[in-house]
DNA sequence: GCCATAAGTGATACAACATATCACTACTGA
DNA sequence: TCAGTAGTGATATGTTGTATCACTTATGGC
């Protein structure tokens, strides 16, 4: 994951975007902006009552597109969002915090690659996720 | 995926589990024994009007947790139920039509053991996904 | 074959996560 | 300043399930 020092502000990429720069949107970017390892869009849309459930999730899924945000699954399914770095990577995520680290190894894309050429068909993108209990949580 | 001719009967294999034979499951185990490819619950709930909504899911969840049906998702999120052999894997999923695919492959097994000890933690899983358009649908 | 009983059922409510609609508001560029 | 469009929030709806609960039934022991 991108840590705090490296990661582009916020307001600043959704400018840069072509997007309006509203309350509601500095508002998340704010709270975004300081957020470490995962979180659920609903907690987000608990700790900014002014801001509407459909905006949390418009700006969420904004930043997803744009490549700013990650979203990923805890093993049961639950959706977590994450800050996400722009090179393509996977997820190392634990299963009792929702910690997400990012990790990239060209061997795995290789062996995708590869097994690529083994099925018919194009391949479209594929998804690589790691399940750990972590450190912080053994 | 277990091909037609190896599939388990499945009513077999609710009674070998110790579940009753009901005439909800029996029609269940009709439907599902002819079903290729992967399904959506919600497509079962509407084959089988006569069968409650919770019936479904529970029967699926039995399934699935039995070991002969595999959930999975589409790129987009959508979840996918399939017909799974025993053995660990892994899924080859057409973007378009849904079809699943199993592989197995020792060395992605090895790739992510070796990846478990540069994480602290302890790894508790994986997935590993591959997104294709099939054949088929191009 | 009968019966007790535990397993299973369906209707329905609820939950989590998200998108669609729509009237209203407010940025922004001219 | 002002028109036009992007954005907003309230609310309804959609998808994918799980929880509850009164009712039904398959099954093993007799």
């Amino acid at each position: 994951m991108a840590t705090l020092a490296e990661r582009p502000r916020l307001d600043d990429v959704l400018e840069d975007l072509g997007y309006r720069m509203t309350p509601p949107r500095r508002l998340l970017a704010r709270l975004l902006g300081n957020k470490a390892g995962s979180f659920s869009a609903e907690a987000i849309i608990e700790e900014l009552p002014t801001v509407g459930r459909a905006t949390v999730y418009r700006t969420l899924k904004l930043l997803v597109d744009a490549g700013i945000l990650c979203k990923t699954a805890l093993p049961d399914g639950a959706p977590r969002y994450s800050f996400d770095d722009a090179r393509h990577h996977h997820h190392v995520i634990c299963a009792n915090c929702g910690k997400v680290e990012e990790f990239r190894k060209p061997v795995v894309e290789r062996l995708l690659r590869a097994m690529a050429k083994e099925v018919g068909g194009a391949v479209v993108g594929h998804r690589v996720e790691l399940y750990i209990t972590c450190a912080d949580c053994l």
